[in-house]
DNA sequence: GTCTGTTTAAGTCGAT
DNA sequence: ATCGACTTAAACAGAC
């Protein structure tokens, strides 16, 4: 594979697979499944070095997609008029990365293999895929909820300063780029909280710290009413080239059903919903888990019930 | 015609 | 050395 041979990093190649880079997308969006042209998009916006060659990369890209069972292919809804359908992470891959590195995973997820994920996680492609609309569904949602919560019930602070532990799904664009990023000349830029220095890293990618994508890993710059229930900015990066974070869903959403929200099951899983029995973060300096606080399924549950009070 | 999605094949590279 | 993950290329079909 040919590597560019220039001084600046802003047209090299990122450190990233096509699967990372297909599932930084679809994370970074509140869906969590994003049409073929909206992942172009996001990762042509992101990295100078995909604007060249597009046939190339988007053609590996589809083959990507097609080809590992980590990804879902969901069909558009009839109010959803478009070309191709939307692509979405599969609700057990949990962490393929967690090794730390994007370039190669240890084992390629498949479906049907063991995974420490989701027990309730549907594992064929059809059940999954409608098991995804539902999520993205309430996703949004709670989305919408959570924008209009100033601040949860119990004395929950929204800010990001104030729950340090907040989990993060592995692909979030966040998470990522939080991670141990070795320079390709080996070095590793660290701030004493694990997360990169911002000013260490922003000049070798400019295209990764430049507009917005800083905004989690720097989130003091933003106003407190643009953060989600979780602490989490509530920009989005697909839809305005901003960062937006996985919308938590409740483990235990209601007793029964939803209203409002038909065909949502009595157990939402917990799959993409932060949970930490279904996801696990690497921790950038040590690899083990960082499982979420105790108080945040009861922020969810709380985004949640307001997110069925919008309905 | 273009875009999307699937499949096959060959080659590279890292881990074991 | 071997295996497996990843990249790239290409052909093809179907949808828009």
């Amino acid at each position: 594979m040919p590597r560019p041979g220039r001084n600046t990093y802003s047209d090299q190649k990122p450190p990233y697979s096509y699967i990372s880079l297909t599932a930084m997308a679809i994370q970074s969006c509140p869906e969590k499944m994003l049409p073929l042209s909206e992942i172009y998009k996001f990762i042509m916006d992101r990295f100078p070095y995909y604007r060249e060659n597009t046939q190339r990369w988007q053609n590996s890209l589809r083959h990507n997609l097609s080809f590992n069972d980590c990804f879902i292919k969901i069909p558009r809804r009839p109010d959803q008029p478009g070309k191709g359908s939307f692509w979405a992470l599969h609700p057990s891959c949990g962490d393929m990365f967690e090794n730390g590195s994007f370039l190669r995973r240890r084992k390629r997820f498949k479906v049907g293999g063991l995974q420490a994920t989701d027990p309730l996680a549907p594992s064929k492609p059809q059940d999954a895929a409608h098991y995804l609309q539902q999520q993205a569904k309430l996703r949004l949602s709670a989305l919408h909820a959570a924008a209009h919560l100033p601040q949860m019930p119990g004395g929950y602070n929204l800010s990001p300063v104030s729950q340090p532990s907040s989990f993060k799904h592995p692909f979030a664009i966040e998470n990522i780029i939080a991670r141990e990023y070795k320079m390709p000349g080996g070095l590793a830029a660290f701030s004493a909280s694990g997360y990169p220095l911002h000013n260490q890293l922003a000049p070798a990618w400019p295209h990764m710290y430049g507009s917005g994508m800083m905004d989690a890993a720097a989130p003091l710059s933003m106003a407190p009413g643009d953060y989600s229930a979780y602490g989490m900015p509530l920009k989005s990066i697909c839809h305005g080239g901003q960062t937006l974070p996985a919308i938590p869903v409740p483990i235990k959403p209601t007793p029964t059903s939803v209203p409002g929200l038909p065909g949502l099951p009595a157990h939402i899983p917990a799959f993409l919903a932060n949970s930490p029995q279904s996801l696990s973060p690497t921790s950038p300096q040590t690899g083990q888990s960082s499982p979420a606080g105790p108080g945040e399924p009861l922020s969810a549950s709380a985004a949640l019930q307001a997110a069925v009070a919008v309905h």
